[in-house]
DNA sequence: TCAAGATTGATGCAGGTGCATTTAGTGGTC
DNA sequence: GACCACTAAATGCACCTGCATCAATCTTGA
C-alpha cells in the first residue's frame, strides 16, 4: 500500500518468520501425507464433511461453507463438485432462494468423516501432540492467537480444566 | 503404517493443531499477498535466488537448491525454467559432470532479490513482529523448533544479544 | 571393459488453483 | 413493473503441482 512504510523485523521476528514458513512444509504437510498414504482424500474434504456435520440438519448453503472454511468462492463450488461426485454430499435446491442451494451431508459423507478423523487425529498426535506438553500446547495456543490464528470454534482450553472437546 | 497407533490427541493439543492449520490462510498467505500486491514474484523465487547470493560464486546446482528449499526435484526444474525465462539466472553446463549444471545469479536476480527483501521484511514486521514482543518470538521460536522446524540457517538469537541476521 | 545400478535433470499428463467473467435470481426504488 | 445494484454459484482459461517416467551420464565391481 505504502511505499514509504518500512520498518523492518527484529532479528526474533525474523526467526520466528522463517520458522513458521517451515512449519508449512515440515508440519502441515506431513499431516496431510499421513492422511493420503492412508488412503483418504485431501483435508479440505474433512474440513468440508466436518462443518457440514456440525450444521442443523447436516446441511448448509455453499455460501456459509465458504466462510467456515475461508476459501474462496470458486473453490468451494468445485470442492462441492468433487463430493457430490463421490455421492458424500447432495445438492438440494433452495425453497426460498432459487439462486442458492443446500448441500446436505449423505450417509456416506458422514460415515467418511467420522473414520477420517481416526486417522486425523492419530496424526496430530504424532507431529504435534507427541512433541509438546499440554502446557506448551496452550502457550503456542496462546501465541499463535495473537498472530491472527484465534478460532471460535475451540477455543484455548483453560488451563486446569478438562473439558472434552471431541 | 501401523494401523493399531490410534493415541488421541489432547485437547491442548487439538486446539494447537487447528490454529497452526489456519496460519497458513492467516499469516503465510498473508504475507504471500502483500508481495504479490506490490508487483513481485512468488516467494519460492525470492528463497531460490536468496540460496544462490550465498552461495559461494553465487551459483549451485539444482540438486543443491532442492535439498535446500526443501522442494521436491521436477519443482526445482520448472522454478529455474521460470527464472531463466526472466533472465534472473542463467544455466551454465557443469564441466566436471556432463549431467550436471550450474544455476547461476545474474545482476538482474541479485537486485531483484534485494528489492524484494524491502517488502518482504515489511511484511514480515506487519504480520509478525509487530504482533509479538521480542520475547514472544523467541518463544514462539522454541515451540515450533520442538515441532521440527528448527533451522540451521538463523537459529534463535540468545535472550540478550543483539547481533543483526541481515 | 562392460553391464548393472545410481544419479541428474527434464517432461507428458492429469488434476488443482486463481482470476475474471458469466448466468441466474433477489430486492429496493421510483 | 421497469430498472439498477447486489448476491449466489458456475465456468473458461492460464498456470502450477504431483506423479511417473525418461534420457543421459556417472560409478561400481566382477
Amino acid at each position: 500500500m505504502d511505499p514509504a512504510m518500512k520498518r523492518k523485523p527484529s532479528t526474533e521476528a525474523t526467526a520466528a518468520w522463517i520458522r513458521l514458513a517451515r512449519l508449512q512444509s515440515r508440519v502441515l504437510d506431513a499431516v496431510e501425507q499421513d492422511l493420503k498414504k492412508a488412503g483418504f482424500p485431501p483435508l479440505a474434504w474433512y474440513d468440508a464433511l466436518l462443518e457440514l456435520s456440525r450444521a442443523p440438519h447436516g446441511a448448509l448453503r455453499p455460501v456459509e461453507l465458504e466462510k467456515q472454511m475461508l476459501i474462496p468462492q470458486y473453490s468451494t463450488s468445485r470442492l462441492i463438485d468433487r463430493l457430490v461426485d463421490e455421492k458424500l454430499v447432495v445438492r438440494q435446491e433452495c425453497p426460498i432462494d432459487k439462486r442458492g442451494q443446500f448441500i446436505g451431508l449423505t450417509e456416506a459423507g458422514r460415515d467418511l468423516q467420522k473414520r477420517m478423523w481416526l486417522s486425523y487425529s492419530a496424526a496430530i498426535e504424532k507431529h504435534v501432540g507427541s512433541k509438546l506438553s499440554d502446557d506448551e500446547a496452550l502457550k503456542l495456543c496462546e501465541l499463535l492467537d495473537r498472530l491472527g490464528c484465534a478460532c471460535d470454534a475451540l477455543p484455548v482450553p483453560a488451563p486446569r480444566d478438562a473439558a472434552a472437546a471431541r
